[in-house]
DNA sequence: CAGCATCCCAAAAGATACTG
DNA sequence: CAGTATCTTTTGGGATGCTG
């Protein structure tokens, strides 16, 4: 299995963990718990994750080949395997059309939507400060 | 060199680009500078440098081996590569005391703690939603 | 068209040993 | 202590062929 602390938890047990945290911001998580949102940042900061989850943001539904062309550099792979975890993880539903030729569209869940959303600060600090810190990378290599 | 894009701009050139953009947030953005944004985002939304930002966040200046102990599964070189990264980005400040043995310290920049806040939503969404997505990843897994 | 399967190579990550 | 150097393992990703 590909994350073995994925089924340890019964729905009401990370409800529970969840009230908890929201009634005591300050106390460190359950490690159990911790772990897990960990790993779901993990999956979610991805580059591939979060180059689809805005396209598919700003342009709605979209195809296989249509989201492959304006991701630039992504394989067929893993094009294939971002979208399924994303849809696994419920951030996008896969919609298969009973047609020849075959037609599937991708489009991003409310949950999808809210990432996106929670990810907006990050993406207008990288364009406000692109300009600092590729001065930051030109000193650090150029420093004696 | 590691990006040969990083150093085809001038100072100027980016401000100039970031001063459009604000201008006109509909249009789409100057192919360089989108492709810089979008490597800047690949690096920040790493793994490890999210946890080694909200680390430094949390308790302020830590030294290498504190850093290691606390980001669970992290292994020292990718603790070393990480630092150094977020070193050229500006994000944090290594300080070596020249004594014996020696001390290295790391602090949050004011650019990291920006970076920090930015990614304040994100954590949210994560501990918020994680009830969701593990439910779609146990339904994804037993489907038929 | 939208993929899955397979093979292969390169790059990234991990484990371990060693050093100023 | 805070790394570097080295070696091994894992993963990423291109190429190709095949299928419903």
């Amino acid at each position: 299995m590909e994350n073995p602390l994925a089924k340890r938890f019964a729905p009401h047990e990370i409800a529970e963990a969840e009230a908890f945290i929201e009634a005591n911001p300050e106390a460190p998580l359950d490690p159990r718990i911790e772990r897990l949102v960990n790993d779901l940042i993990g999956r979610v900061a991805d580059k591939w994750t979060l180059l689809v989850l805005e396209l598919l943001e700003e342009q709605g539904t979209l195809r296989f080949t249509r989201i492959a062309q304006q991701v630039e550099g992504i394989s067929q792979k893993m094009l294939t395997q971002t979208l399924r975890q994303m849809e696994r993880d419920g951030l996008l539903t896969r919609t298969v059309h009973p047609v020849v030729p075959p037609r599937v569209d991708y489009a991003l869940t409310p949950l999808g939507n809210s990432l996106s959303a929670a990810f907006c600060g990050v993406w207008v600090w990288a364009e406000r400060n692109l300009e600092a810190v590729e001065d930051s990378r030109r000193r650090f290599d150029t420093r004696d």
